[in-house]
DNA sequence: ATTTATTTTTAGACAAGTCTAAAAATTTTA
DNA sequence: TAAAATTTTTAGACTTGTCTAAAAATAAAT
């Protein structure tokens, strides 16, 4: 149907439309770790197929067409990742990369099974909605912690940045999918703030803060 | 490490090696769906990498290496084949296509964990024996049912023909996996059989009976 | 033991996806 | 708003894996 890296670069731009309406060549370049020059050519190819909105110089947006694959591509990276974690007993910060080449297994079959297998997940191990099988998905409503303000409380139920380092850290300080939390005390010289996790009190820096998401 | 065609190069290598101990430029482009020529090139970039063992118009063998990476790549294909018929219901004639996609998923690791997830299967759903992580597979020790002659008996343990078509017609009559089966007559004119299975009666050709295999 | 048929390899071409270097367009800055 | 900086595109090249057509080697047949 689709090549692997026409999936790749979907999947890309579908992500970088979230945080911008048009996207930038340089943003893709960036984000699939090639360079301007290859992600032009493929722009033309994927206008070509009608998947992308593009004009010379202007960004791109994904069209109907497009943005269903990359819900679809999307769907089956996050179902691949609950099972690795729920099935298998990987660690949420181990699954990403195997969930990368998972995600291009093109059985729909395989997939609707696997979801029933698992009972229907709504979100993947780090909180991402996952979508349905038509490429409907939960609108995201989450907020950072670094919007909180002092005895405002809520329940960790995402992150902004999904590298190991960063999941690993949450780990260790408890601070994983699920967990309800309370702002006891924001520092105000670096903004950092003091959070009531169940029984013990854990300092998180600004940065943290931006990354971790709560339910609205 | 290796390209998926290369990867599909090596183990159709392996699986003919099985009838052939020298594989032929032309029997490879047969099981690949290739053409001669195209062969001729990968076997020149499989002999530089020393996968192969390859002298011009001589055929091919593999090495050591060329072995141990087949049959990994094989015990990929067979742990998934058996997760989707175990796990997600598939039937057996269901599974080929997608476990031909699944076996390139680079993790060992996952590989281990599905082989633990499972309890460590010993065949796949068509009898085929699993190779352990270290690339050590059990002999295959099935003889065909044709070979038997009048009151001999069996377990069925294989298949030549991993077809749909064959797969779902042994599928009908009841010829699947473990089942016990006794030659009760052979029809001389054409080698057709009588099996008794269980506690009914089928008649088979001899093109069939070639292509089921039980136990030693 | 030659001729014939078959198999395999070489030669040259093509598509996908990538790259570097340079040109063109856009955006920023003074 | 004109010059400078940045971004994006074009042009041309390279790699992987494939192909067709023709040449070379091997095997089969008379």
């Amino acid at each position: 149907m689709n090549t692997l890296a026409e999936e790749n670069y979907l999947k890309a731009i579908y992500h970088l439309s979230l945080n911008d309406l048009n996207v930038s060549t340089n943003q893709i370049a960036a984000a699939l770790n090639t360079k301007a020059a290859s992600v032009t050519d493929m722009l033309k190819k994927l206008a070509d197929k009608e998947l992308i909105n593009y004009e010379k110089y202007q960004g791109v947006t994904l069209t109907a067409a497009g943005e269903k694959i990359a819900l679809h591509i999307i769907r089956k990276h996050r179902l691949w990742e609950y099972f690795l974690v729920e099935k298998l007993n990987f660690k949420w910060d181990e699954v990403h990369e195997m969930a990368e080449e998972m995600e291009h297994i093109s059985s729909v079959e395989l997939i609707d099974r696997l979801d029933k297998f698992m009972d229907y997940p709504k979100h993947d191990p780090h909180g991402d909605p996952i979508p349905d099988r038509d490429g409907n998905i939960k609108k995201y409503e989450l907020k950072p912690i670094a919007s909180l303000t002092v005895n405002e409380s809520g329940v960790i139920s995402g992150v902004r940045d999904h590298s190991p380092t960063f999941l690993q850290y949450l780990e260790k300080q408890q601070l994983t999918i699920g967990k309800q939390i309370k702002v006891t005390d924001i520092i105000e010289y670096d903004n950092s703030m003091i959070l009531q996790v169940e029984h013990t009190t854990t300092h998180i820096s600004r940065e943290v803060a931006k990354n971790l998401l709560i339910a609205l």
